[in-house]
DNA sequence: ATCCCGCATT
DNA sequence: AATGCAGGAT
């Protein structure tokens, strides 16, 4: 059986969703909240960012920890991500809280150190590393793993999800930042735990469509 | 595999 | 009352 190539999974996303969107906000206030989504929805996010203003390193770095906690509140998870804010802060230190600087780093030197902050897993590092450090290291999250097992691409891991779409794709941190964005809302719109296949562009060709 | 945490939705 | 949400650590 034919598979779409990841070309051709991108061009039926734009076609179905349009004009991607992007990470809203400054290079760190995406660190940030690339912290705070981590199992929460994204209104929740939205809500402590509001009553937070703008997000600043320096200030975070010498905030109390339970003012943090406080602000961070609505997004769960506060004492854990507190402290990954702060070690996400330090890290950025390192650069003198230049994202300039911090992008003329490789790719692989940024993923490594980013991995070694507690608090950092691989999905959260590549968003950091897409969408606030300009880095094409694509996002694999829980919605590209079902949509690409329900399409019955057998993928066992998440390195041969990783070859599919960084070696079918011009290494551009954009497209790579569309593209998971163009997941993300499919996987809200149809390929949820509960798919909802009425209208889904892929419901002709996926083998996982709930008839 | 299980626990971590707050909130919206059902 | 139960479930689910842009995960990560143990």
């Amino acid at each position: 059986m034919e598979r779409l190539t990841g070309q051709q999974v991108y061009n039926k996303l734009v076609e179905a969703y349009g004009k991607p969107r992007w990470w809203p906000g400054t290079p760190y206030e995406i660190m940030v909240s690339a912290v705070l989504v981590q199992n929460t929805a994204w209104t929740q996010v939205e809500k402590a960012l509001a009553a937070w203003g703008e997000p600043e390193p320096a200030k975070v770095l010498e905030m109390p920890v339970e003012q943090l906690q406080e602000t961070i509140r609505p997004c769960g998870f506060m004492k854990a991500k507190a402290a990954t804010i702060r070690n996400v802060s330090e890290w950025y230190r390192g650069y003198g809280f230049d994202i300039e600087k911090a992008r003329a780093t490789s790719l692989d030197r940024l993923r490594r150190e980013l991995l070694g902050l507690k608090g950092i897993g691989a999905e959260t590092a590549d968003a950091m590393l897409v969408f606030a450090l300009h880095k094409p290291s694509f996002v694999i999250d829980a919605y590209t793993r079902r949509f690409l097992d329900r399409m019955g691409y057998g993928f066992t891991d998440d390195r041969q999800i990783r070859r599919f779409f960084e070696s079918g794709l011009p290494a551009d941190y954009q497209i790579y930042g569309w593209y998971h964005w163009l997941l993300l809302e499919h996987g809200k719109n149809h390929c949820g735990k509960q798919p909802t296949c009425d209208g889904c562009a892929f419901s002709t060709v996926c083998p996982g469509r709930i008839l």
